[in-house]
DNA sequence: ACCGGGGTGTTACCTCGGGTAACATCGTCG
DNA sequence: CGACGATGTTACCCGAGGTAACACCCCGGT
């Protein structure tokens, strides 16, 4: 009965350091909160990476069930897709340096492989990939096109979604608007606009 | 005339490290495979970051000028979106070490902001940004939905060609079809499948 | 011919973070 | 009581980023 409630309380602690220091903190940092020693981290979760994963873990199920809830909303297509969408976007919006946690790809891959995005989205991109495949017809290459969609969204949300936690460039409602509207085909929908001749791109020396 | 071509030369042995370490080589390492030691380094590129963001900016350039031709081309719009597809994941398919050089955020942020694109990335999303600003008429909210979507397509991007480029579950002409399909509302289009009722999602504990 | 500067390079060191070994302590159960 | 399994400690190792101090070498100016 002794391991869980430390860890938890380890956990705990490890939590109040990454929401002040972002996930980057030490190990020693999380061990002072603590009040111990880092040795005692290391026992009960293996490496810097488990204690991550064991953190990640405890968000993670919240947010992957909000988005499954979301998911299997009884609405219509795009209402439920836009549910999903705002349900993603409240969860940053609410605790932005948890969703920095989940969405830091673990640095420590040494096959520098597939780390474009972090485990727990890889979760939702599953997630969104078993939705499409049994909510939407898409014919023979369905398969494919529901993972390559899976992952396709998350990114796209994960890139939108940080972007618009920024610089907050409009209300959450009207960003879930904009990107329900790109996977809703309007750019494909738009009219040309008449200036068929794009302005020379300055070459600029890289934004810094 | 000494500087400028010893840096050139810095910068090759670097990337050579890169494509056999990938984009965590140690400066140990660079500077051994430069035949030198590490201070040398320092002196040219001031720090890590430094060398990292001057051997990107090699490769950005033509990455991002493929990009932008693309983005120009005289075509249907649909057309030009898979232009510019093909022209992303051809780049990555070709070289996969600089392309994960480019597309891994500078670790070293210390507001822990804005990381969820590489600098290279953020370029890529303005280009398209700028394209669709000058290409599509979306009406009052065009500068709004613009942004949104230059991250959001990038992210997409990023997220399903690492996928792809990790697992190669098709062919690269099918992958460009599958996110076009994406960008061109096919998930609005497509049908209903009969099983309302999700499979009720096993809860795993965390695939691993 | 000399000397100084700006490039080249070196060795040796510092700091900090992840990770571990070895040891001490406390409480509970037989 | 003794033993075990947890708690905790101090002190260390290692590797990576980064720097200080020093040595060389060439070239141009006086």
């Amino acid at each position: 009965m002794s391991r869980e409630p430390r860890r938890e309380q380890l956990l705990n602690a490890a939590d109040r350091v990454v929401q002040r220091e972002g996930p980057s903190a030490s190990m020693n940092a999380i061990a002072a909160e603590a009040g111990i020693t880092k040795p005692i981290l290391y026992r009960h979760f293996g490496d810097r990476n488990g204690l991550i994963r064991a953190l990640t873990e405890r968000h993670t199920g919240g947010l992957l069930a909000a988005i499954r809830a979301a998911l299997a909303e009884p609405l219509e297509r795009r209402d439920r897709v836009e549910h999903v969408l705002d349900t993603y976007l409240a969860a940053i919006e609410a605790r932005p340096q948890v969703y920095r946690l989940l969405t830091h790809p673990e640095p420590g891959d040494p096959s520098g492989a597939g780390n474009a995005l972090a485990p727990a989205l890889k979760q939702i991109a599953e997630e969104i990939t078993r939705a499409v495949q049994s909510q939407v017809d898409l014919g023979a290459d369905r398969d494919l096109l529901a993972e390559a969609w899976g992952r396709g969204i998350t990114g796209m949300v994960l890139a939108a979604g940080d972007w618009w936690l920024e610089s907050k460039p409009c209300s959450r409602t009207r960003m879930v608007q904009a990107l329900a509207d790109l996977l809703w085909g309007r750019l494909a929908a738009a009219a040309d606009l008449p200036t068929a001749v794009l302005p020379p791109t300055p070459v600029e020396p890289a934004a810094d």
